[in-house]
DNA sequence: AAATAAAGTTTGGTATACCAAACTTTATTT
DNA sequence: AAATAAAGTTTGGTATACCAAACTTTATTT
């Protein structure tokens, strides 16, 4: 019942949903549309077709809420989206409109072991003593520098060391 | 001429093409169809569309060859498939399979400025004194630790200090 | 409460991207 | 060079996901 695969239409739906539900309480099809940037009319067709999927609570006229398999669906695709957002703007550092952007691309494509995982490897990168705010700044650097030549390494991971 | 999006659809007949062309000189209908795991009509029908595109070589019963724009838009997206790849198996550590597989979605989602800064990170991660194979071994322990309790943080930066 | 505005739906349409099965062309075997 | 096999194409079909415009229902204004 909850195995297919979903569309990223369908993950794109719940996530507005669950968006403006936290947000108004229920969701309401021109809201929808806003946020999708697609048509009142599509929004119609798009709500029966997770009605179907037993996805949302929906009549004709009425609201929308989400039903419980929704809001873990809805979660999930929320959370990707978020891990991924955060990684790129605040581990890579793109900055935050392309950051977003990509995450919502990529929200459809990454799985759950792998986010879990990116999870963890963010998590690493701000608890290892190694790596940390200092080691993301010196990316940044890194990044713009003509590479290493221009860091000093040695001085770098001294200042890193545990006070005696 | 080369502006507009092209469907991700598109980008796997591409990046297909392009890996028929290096092991085979030309890329032929049959085996794109086995490679995308799609039906042989299908292929047509893509192929037909690529032309119309201008981004391959193409005649009924003919062979395919990727035309210069063409060849351009399958390195592109070539590229982000391996840095993907490379980032989720290398540096996350996923298992090879599921690396591939993300790897496979992403690779449509990703934009060029994302990529550039993906490739600069992960050569970061391999340059840095701090970092590098000996940081990435100890995240694949941090993962399947209780986190950073039984890591010894002390010893191992003592570890990479310079030997004077 | 009637008029009007806003929200939602329906209708008829398009584009993309695929399918199976029949058919045609090209390549290979005998 | 026939016969056969393989490769490629065509035909008629489906599903998804959107559109504009006409229409209906519901909510708001006067």
């Amino acid at each position: 019942m909850s195995s297919h695969q979903l569309s990223e239409s369908i993950e794109d739906y719940l996530e507005v949903i669950l968006e403006l539900e936290k947000n108004n309480k229920v969701a309401r099809a021109k809201d929808i549309a806003a946020r999708l940037n697609i048509n009142r009319g599509s929004v119609t067709c798009g709500l029966k077709n997770l009605t179907e999927k037993g996805l949302i609570n929906y009549q004709p006229y009425s609201y929308i809420t989400l039903t419980p398999q929704g809001k873990r669906i809805a979660s999930e695709v929320t959370r990707r989206h978020e891990v991924l957002r955060d990684f790129l703007e605040n581990i890579l550092g793109v900055d935050a409109k392309t950051a977003e952007n990509n995450a919502c691309r990529m929200e459809h494509a990454i799985d759950r072991q792998t986010v879990d995982r990116l999870v963890c490897f963010i998590d690493y990168i701000h608890q290892c003593p190694r790596t940390g705010k200092n080691w993301l700044q010196a990316f940044t650097k890194y990044c713009s520098a003509d590479k290493l030549e221009s860091l000093d390494c040695i001085a770098c991971i001294k200042e890193m060391m545990p006070k005696p």
